[in-house]
DNA sequence: AAAAACCCTTAACCTACATCAACGAAAATT
DNA sequence: AATTTTCGTTGATGTAGGTTAAGGGTTTTT
């Protein structure tokens, strides 16, 4: 289904807009000049998705990573038997993709999918290696950025083996207020590390 | 307890063949030329820590980033129960620190001990940002270093969330065969993120 | 408007691993 | 060499969260 860059539903804004949110998200981390700004804008490619479409799906090469500007992605792995396992969703000014694969071209160990109908800016990479050598500021951009995702990692594996489902919900909570809002509850649930069903009895335990 | 860098048990080669050997390590990923090799060199101190010597310690600033020449360390957390659960083990040619605190000058979430009597090349955040300053294609590798880490730590999650102890034993003995033979068993139920009781019971299962 | 898909809840039962306690062997320290 | 600490094992018992099954509500699709 092709649908038009025009199409005012999917692009409320104009793609201009767009990119100077990722521009501006950039310029608050490291210092960039105006030449760069284009050669950055112009890198990116602004893309729709629709509820439930796939950014990359596991299995695939991901050659894709994107800075999502509009909606929620949910980035998930799909073990050997068969159950999905939320890695982290992807909100508003986030970056998705699979590190591993987009760098290796190796079959990607991860999915990603739109859970409302969003807009991001995404980028391939071939292009990524041009835009790194044209603007090689960013190098050290995306060393902090890849910095900071690995300690956020970090600190959730470590709550995931020392903390039960209880504490760490209300972890969750205390992060992300009003999350509960913005994703269903059994993807909650499978970003936990529990079942829908566990999740729901915990919750009817804790109003007590 | 002050030991003299002329200690020949603690140091059987002398500092530049060690320095040599992440001079090494770095040219493996990255190009350099003679004259950054001298400045790498010069930034780095070498360090001998005896077996359970702490390398930095959990809740003190971690102002250290050190590169493992010769022994083991183990990098761990302690819980809010007391418990300990290792992250990961730090051999030769492996980098240990905790990125979180050396770039933020905040509390250490992580300890790290010498498992033997051990050897590394240490820098602290202050020497490294010029370091980066005066040798910036270091920012690429490590941007490179940190997504392995990642990349790492993320199939680690995944696996914990999706596999049981028996799976994840037997990854573990896949991707590090020998690792018994290098670390004591309890240590490496606190990484496979139960307890020693529990592996014991396994082993004896499994060998049936 | 009807049908289908999706989502949440509850209940009974089950299992992987934790907890607690005790023992002997090995290794480190004196 | 003696003492202490560390390490691995085994057994009895407990529990958080998984499994299975079923119901009803809500949203999406047709």
């Amino acid at each position: 289904m092709c649908t038009s860059v025009k199409n005012p539903y999917l692009y409320p804004m104009n793609e201009t807009a767009y990119k100077n949110q990722l521009i501006e998200y950039i310029a608050q981390r490291i210092d960039i000049s105006p030449k760069e700004r284009e050669i950055i804008a112009n890198a990116y490619s602004l893309k729709s998705y629709k509820k439930k479409q796939f950014l990359f799906e596991q299995g695939h090469i991901c050659d894709i990573e994107a800075f999502v500007v509009s909606g929620t992605f949910r980035i998930f792995y799909v073990d050997t038997k068969g159950l999905e396992h939320v890695l982290y969703f992807a909100f508003k000014d986030w970056w998705a993709g699979d590190i591993a694969s987009f760098n290796s071209s190796e079959p990607s160990g991860l999915s990603a999918q739109a859970l409302e109908n969003s807009i991001a800016l995404v980028i391939d990479p071939i292009k990524k290696e041009e835009l790194l050598k044209q603007v090689p500021a960013l190098e050290r951009l995306f060393r902090i950025i890849t910095q900071k995702h690995l300690t956020v990692l970090q600190k959730r594996f470590l709550l995931t083996v020392s903390a039960n489902a209880v504490e760490r919900y209300n972890e969750l909570i205390k992060r992300s207020p009003g999350i509960e809002q913005l994703v269903p509850q059994h993807q909650i649930a499978s970003y936990l590390g529990i079942l829908p069903e566990s999740l729901s009895r915990m919750k009817k335990q804790l109003l007590k």
